[in-house]
DNA sequence: ACCGTTGTAACCATTCTAGTTCTAACCTAT
DNA sequence: ATAGGTTAGAACTAGAATGGTTACAACGGT
């Protein structure tokens, strides 16, 4: 007997990416220069998708975009601005956790009456673990390190 | 103009958290009387679900299934199994990353041409922190902390 | 030979993603 | 005022992954 199925790993939207790639973009433009289709333009995209991504980025109050006579800016300064704050941003979804625990065990049983709350505690840990590293990088360390390259 | 749209963020699927529910029981069950139906009424899904998984789970060398006979048991001790290597076990996708980078970004802008090299970084070391704090815990560590709630 | 089990193919509904087209609203310059 | 470029976002699509189901073959002890 041989498998054939591929499961893959569930990942985490480009809309992330696309959304530093964004706000790196504005970071460096002047401010009326960095409209919604040049944005699209170096991210390589639909100009829709980019609207939707810094729809989210307005919500969080981290850029200003000017209806009408386009163009958009920040409204932190890039060393106030890490990477958890776009992750948090673009997954609109705030309290929504990184991994999934399956519902409905069994409280029957001594293993399914526990599990769920004592893996909510390690993987909450875990998730938190990933949040701390974004938190250290700041968009102003990212353009600069453009320049390492 | 009123936004009503509402964007999820993309989860670790459940296949992990029933994996580690699934060692579990395993660990803490005669050998013969652990078999798919019994994990299933625990985990309260279907039986093929649990196959599916305990296949991921035999790839990865952590547990035995006896066919016809039925019933599995583990090839490793509990306190050598950790999250980290259920979590890699069930995402049989080995290398694949946590974090999607867009691709394609436009090479003759200067964030486009540098970003997804630059992320790439951030966000591998982003993922490498959860993963150890994933390896920092083992079933056996897991198990004992049901008697503690 | 029977029966419960494992292994797995095939299929399905649901959800999310990323992209598209289209239209309305907005602002500035002419 | 109006034309042109822009933002805002609704509505739709194709594709992929999830979680579940049914069905059936292969296995192995009784």
């Amino acid at each position: 007997m041989v498998t054939t199925v591929v499961m893959t790993l569930k990942q985490i939207s480009t809309r992330f990416s696309i959304a530093v790639h964004t706000l790196s973009l504005i970071a460096v433009s002047p401010a009326n220069d960095c409209t919604g289709d040049y944005i699209a333009g170096s991210v390589n995209t639909n100009p829709v998708i980019i609207r939707r991504i810094i729809g989210m980025l307005k919500k969080a109050g981290l850029v200003d975009v000017r209806p009408g006579v386009g163009g958009a800016s920040l409204l932190k300064r890039p060393e106030e601005i890490t990477l958890l704050d776009v992750y948090r941003a673009v997954h609109a979804a705030e309290e929504k956790q990184l991994f999934r625990i399956h519902e409905d065990s069994n409280i029957d049983c001594p293993v399914g009456r526990n599990i769920e709350q004592s893996l909510q505690t390690e993987l909450l840990a875990a998730q938190v673990a990933m949040e701390q590293r974004l938190a250290q990088t700041t968009l102003e360390r990212l353009i600069q390190s453009f320049h390492d390259q």
